[in-house]
Order: C-alpha cells, then structure tokens, then sequence
DNA sequence: AATTATCTGTGAAAAAAATCACAATATCAA
DNA sequence: TTGATATTGTGATTTTTTTCACAGATAATT
C-alpha cells in the first residue's frame, strides 16, 4: 500500500491544481460528506476528467455512487502535497512585498512556515515583522542551517535577485519561490518558481484588448 | 505591411515570455547592439527555437549573420504587446498586498498605469496611497467608467473576491489579475490571470523534496 | 567567385497536457 | 434478481507547447 511517489513523476500543474483542490475541498467540508469530480471540477474551474486525473496522483478511489468522500480525499492530498514533518521557509527581502508575503503567509500552514526572514538594510534586522524574526542577510547560511531551511522566497530588487538566489542554494535550499522579475541561474536540482507581476500584468492587458475568441477561462 | 493580429493567435505563453525578453533586452541595449537568440535564451533561460518561434508573433525578422537588431526588436515586442494608446488599470483591496502592488508598479509603464485603488474599509478611502488615488468601493463603476479603465487587480481576501470580479466585469473590466485564493467566474470573454501564492508555495516545497531527475530548471 | 561557418525562420516531429470515451462498478427501484 | 442510471478510473486520442533539424541567407575568408 506504498502511495509515495510510485507513478511516472506528477508534474507541477498537477501539484497547483491540487492544493488548489485542498484549499476547496476544506471550504465545502462542512456542508457536504462528499461530491463528485463535476462537482470539484465546477468549484476549481477545470473539467471533471482532469480532476479525476489530478486526484490518481494521491491514490485514493472514490465510489462511483458516492463520489469522493471528502475527509478522506483531504487526507489524502494533504499526505502527497505535505512534507513528512516540517519545512521551514526563509523570506529575503523585507521591502513592501516581502512584508505583505509574510502577513499572507502569516499564521496558516504549521510545517510550511516563514520561519525567519532577512534584509540588506540593518535597519530591518533583529525585528520581528508580522510575527517573523528579521535577520541581517550576513546570517543567512547560519540561520539557514540551523533550522535546516530549505525553502527560500525571494522579494528582493532584480539586481539582488541571482546573488541572493545563490547565496540560498549554497545554504541547502532546493526550492526557490521568485518574485524578482529575473531568471535564476541555479543548479538544476533546485526547483524555482517565478512569480512575476510585470509579465502577468503584461499578459492580462494583451488579452484584455482583442475580443478574444472564446477560449480557455471559465464561464458562468 | 500589416504586422497586426495576422497569424492564428499567440498563446499567453508566448505573451509572458515576449514580455520577459523586452525586459532583457532594456537592460543590454546599452552593452549591445544585436544578438543571437541563442544570447537572449541563455539570459531568458529558454531555448534558442523557444526565442525565434516567439519572436515570430511580433514580425520582425533577425539577420543570419548579425541576429536581431536590440532596438528594432523592442521597437516591435512594444508594438505587439503595448496597448495602442493607454490601458489604465484598477486595484481593489488596499490591504498589504494591495500596498505592495501599487509600490511594485508605480511609476513604470505610462501605458498601463494603476490610476485608481478602491477599498470597502471607509477610513483608506480619498487617500493617497504609493501615489494612487483611493476610492471607497461603492463608487468603483463611476470611476472605472470615467477613466476607461478595462484592467483589474484583485487584492482582497478570497471572501470577496468573486463579487470584486462581478462588480468589475459589470463596469468594463476584459482582463483581471487575480490575487485571491479562489477561482472565480466570469464570462468567458474576460481574460483571468491567476497569482496564487499559497499553490505557488506547496508546488515549491513539493519539488524541494525528492530530489528530482535534472528536469526543466536553467542549469549553470 | 567559391568556400566555410553560422545564423534565422519554419515545417515536421516530439513531448507534455488536457480531453474523450467507455468498461467496470456501485446504488437504487421494482 | 434484474434493469436502469450515474459515476469512477484510465487507455486512447486530441490539443497544445516545445524542440528538432534543415533549407535559405549573410558575411567573412581565400
């Protein structure tokens, strides 16, 4: 009954879409015992085959009467997305964005906490930000490896986003959230997610214009 | 000489990347004049067919021996991805990611510029905040439709997020940039970009684990 | 002028992602 | 028990996205 990773790798769109699916799935618990994949599908604003795909990646089965019972299916993707014990983050970048992802990071997720974050301006050091311990970015290998930090998200000015991106993969992270509107160069065993608001903003304005045909969004 | 929307639609994909090179592109135009889409994949982090196959939805043609012109090709990304005259853009929700939005984007782009903020809390209304004017919400259809404005940015809470995206829809909004947790539903000839924070940072943590085969990441 | 080297632009192929479609299955009704 | 209905899980297919690979182009070299 192993149900770790067994099945040809789950890829990231699989892994958004279902914590995404948790997130809802945790809303709709205490109106309903189950539902079905049209159901989740309708909530999430996906089709019902790729849900029933998405949820394969967990190894639950539902009952073809009954749908998903959705306690159990929540466990279950909380077991595939969670880690095992604990995996704390470390914040770079204390400027206005870094201090709205720490409050929405705030309080949520137990094993998948900001533990500690840093800054170039000593001014910002030895501050508790939104509940979140501000250090000196000169410590950031030692404070990364002492709480064994192998997450790290950076909010810093493009200009300090590779330095800063190696700095964190030289203390143990494999995994990099990127609001820096840049290209990490990293090893490729370090995963990197880059979340740019330029180019997004740019992309909705380039559709917004052009009626376009109805295509991929959702609709009523 | 019709270089429009000719060929069969670009993919927003494409439109995120393209906006990625013009942002490239500024930064070297000073070193350079031409390069090689081999150059602008290494510092784009794609490949070199991913760069010639984007460039071709902008119409313009490099020269085999000397590349691509750099100021001739961002000539004609700008022309591909700019709004003919002006896109002004509406936030909503002025909490700490609202204040770090308007801090990221202020002062760029005059085309496609946040020329208003709206918040259901009375007491951040007729503010300026970042130098944005802020609204209370009742009064979001007036001003949208005063100012033309087609563009909006969700930055409330998920609670409130679907009513945000109705309540632009119903004044004018064909693109929104969506920072709440929550799918949200609109006709389908609205163009939704979704920002999700905490999907981004299970996906993170996911791939940090399991060190994975050397997959899609830029290596050194 | 011919040769070489290297690039672009793009048809064709491959890979990745999403969807279709249906056998297997569970439940209900009679 | 049988039949009717509706859903799941998944092989097969389709669609989308990326990459390959090469003809055609340009300049430098001889």
């Amino acid at each position: 009954m192993n149900n770790s990773q067994k099945h040809t790798a789950v890829s990231s769109k699989t892994v958004g879409r279902l914590s995404r699916y948790r997130r809802l799935l945790r809303q709709c618990r205490e109106q309903e015992d189950c539902l079905f994949s049209h159901r989740l599908a309708e909530l999430a604003g996906v089709t019902p085959a790729q849900v029933r795909r998405d949820i394969m990646a967990v190894g639950y089965s539902g009952s073809p009467s009954k749908g998903y019972e959705i306690k159990t299916l929540l466990q279950h993707i909380d077991n595939f997305l969670d880690p095992p014990i604990r995996q704390p983050v470390a914040l770079v970048g204390v400027g206005n964005l870094g201090r709205a992802i720490l409050a929405f990071f705030a309080g949520r997720r137990p094993k998948l906490k900001i533990v500690a974050a840093f800054d170039k301006d000593p001014h910002k050091a030895d501050r508790v930000i939104v509940g979140c311990r501000c250090y000196p970015v000169e410590q950031l290998a030692d404070i990364m490896q002492n709480h064994g930090i192998t997450i790290g998200i950076i909010a810093v000015p493009a200009s300090a986003a590779q330095e800063t991106a190696a700095a964190l993969v030289a203390s143990g992270a494999t995994g990099i959230l990127n609001f820096a509107p840049t290209p990490l160069r990293v090893p490729a065993t370090v995963y990197v997610e880059d979340i740019d608001l330029t180019t997004s903003l740019d992309t909705v304005a380039y559709f917004a214009r052009s009626t376009r045909e109805p295509s991929l969004e959702r609709s009523t």
